[in-house]
DNA sequence: GCTAGACCTTGCCATGATGGGAAGGTCAAA
DNA sequence: TTTGACCTTCCCATCATGGCAAGGTCTAGC
């Protein structure tokens, strides 16, 4: 199987399955005479299992070790466990960071009367290094540039 | 003020003061006859503005505007308020991408024994294409490599 | 057998925001 | 004058991905 079949049979890229191979995650392919590398159903099974990964957000160091564990037939469960939950463990503090920032953004959205005039929350938010870092409910005063 | 105390007085790095000023995001600051750049507090005040923006994760493309309503005494808030409500949209976007490999992981997570056996449901996910790709509630069954 | 077109190879560049470091110039205090 | 803290520019690395270019290979149709 050429890379093109094995990368539309996977779901990975041609262009990711060499970087793959050339940061170490897969194996080098095995090559033809003429020097095309040549895939396997079970070079293909394993980057399902890669794609999969990536589709859950996993680092290719995590999935290097993940890979690992899935070759490892004496593996411990608890250990693939561990992985997964510290990689939950980050993905909920980019869930809490972008969240954070967005609820901040719907409170200013919320006090900016959206109109033609110029006065605006969200501005003046930016502006000032206080207000609305914390939790504050009311609605801020005008916005405008300094000079 | 030198790019140190600017950048002390700001938030900002000295380095990504000079990055910004490399993609346009700011205008090239004022030089002293050595060549080192020279900062005004309106400077630092547009500096704050950026960093502010940035914790909220505008990306300085967003910024970029942002600066030019602010600057814009004739500015609709109704403007800035549509650029915050695609950003927020945009966050929203990010947050549902990561909840939903977060909810999958830990559907997975709670299926897995985590003891000293290697059948790991985690694995078995990441090997069958099919599988809590949706939202089942039940957990899989084991996992060993191919071969 | 030849040719066209689809495929493969390697290598370089770009992304976005950030930090690190090197080599060399400037400044201020002791 | 020296020293140390600062500044300058330039290059490199991150992380996963795509694009492009120059050149080699394979295959189907004529």
């Amino acid at each position: 199987m050429n890379i093109g079949e094995a990368a539309r049979a996977s779901g990975v890229s041609a262009k990711m399955i060499r970087y793959y191979e050339s940061v170490g995650l897969i194996p080098p392919a095995a090559r033809t005479d003429s020097g095309y590398r040549a895939y396997t159903g079970s070079d293909v099974h394993m980057l399902r299992f890669i794609r999969r990964a990536r589709d859950l957000g996993f680092a290719v160091a995590e999935i290097h070790d993940l890979l690992g564990l899935w070759r490892d037939r004496s593996r411990k469960s608890a250990d693939v466990k561990r992985v997964a939950q510290q990689h939950i463990a980050d993905l909920q503090r980019r869930i809490d960071e972008l969240r954070q920032m967005a609820d901040t953004l719907q409170t200013l959205v919320a006090c900016c009367a959206g109109d033609d005039r110029p006065d605006c929350p969200i501005l003046a938010n930016l502006e000032n290094t206080e207000g609305l870092d914390g939790h504050e409910q009311h609605c801020s005063r005008s916005s405008r540039p300094p000079h």
